[in-house]
DNA sequence: ATGGTGGTGAAACCA
């Protein structure tokens, strides 16, 4: 159950902050008690089967806010934000897209559009955040393995690096390559492949952004592969990123 | 060139 790798996971790190994606469950029945026992809040958009987002911390969050705050969008629950001491963390799932020239493709691409909406109030007012989540996205040739075979396919499509680009364009810096640069660091590989781990074939789609003030006290980002060897693992892993005080 | 694995929930859909 990967519940329990959360939890060992957790335990094991103990991060101020753990953002979930795909937690695919109504908030009545995420397992809220568990993850108060180690001393975690939970803040649960949850949704059953699909989708559904949580923010576990270990200090009280305030205006937490889920969606689009749009009534004209569909309720898809892939966001959920919320304000921890002075902080924004904005938690996503970005929709998986499907196949090229599909209607969940089309509905990905509108999606980020609106997300730059979403987030460009925030910028004009100078708010700091932090923007994390699976963005479903593999924005450099080194950030999926043979990108030219996966160049136009979902994940790695030029419309895709488009949209991600307008939401970067609005001043947020991918933590991960402040620190690491080149192939071979990815966060989710398929279950397809056989030993996707130690072959290196994986995707670099799940990523933290932060605004600039944030980003110039962020000290380390990096991928935990751990988790992914483990018995019944996610397809994906946790990346973690450190910020100075 | 299609199928391969896995989760949810009990067939079909999603990734």
């Amino acid at each position: 159950m990967r519940q329990q790798i959360v939890l060992d996971w957790l335990e094991f790190h103990q991060p101020d902050v753990l953002a979930l994606q795909e937690i695919k469950c109504e908030d009545d029945v995420f397992p809220r008690a568990e993850f108060e026992a180690m001393g975690y809040r939970c803040s649960v958009h949850g949704q059953k089967s699909y989708n559904g987002v949580a923010l576990l911390t270990k200090r009280p969050l305030v205006r937490v806010t889920t969606g689009f705050r749009d009534a004209a969008w569909p309720e898809d629950r892939r966001i959920i934000a919320a304000e921890m001491e002075g902080l924004w963390v904005i938690n996503t799932y970005v929709p998986n897209g499907s196949k090229v020239g599909s209607d969940k493709w089309t509905y990905k691409l509108s999606w980020l559009e609106k997300f730059a909406d979403y987030l460009r109030p925030a910028v004009e007012r100078g708010i700091q955040f932090v923007w994390l989540g699976d963005i479903n996205i593999a924005p450099t040739p080194d950030d999926v393995f043979d990108s030219a075979r996966h160049l136009g396919g979902v994940g790695h499509h030029p419309d895709e690096f488009e949209r991600l680009d307008k939401i970067k364009a609005l001043g947020l810096t991918d933590l991960f390559r402040q620190f690491n640069e080149g192939p071979g660091h990815y966060t989710y590989w398929d279950f397809f492949i056989k030993n996707a781990l130690d072959r290196k074939l994986g995707w670099r789609i799940d990523h933290i952004y932060a605004t600039a003030e944030l980003a110039s006290r962020c000290t380390a980002c990096e991928i935990d592969y751990e988790p992914r060897r483990l018995e019944k693992p996610s397809d994906h892993t946790f990346v973690m990123a450190t910020f100075e005080d």
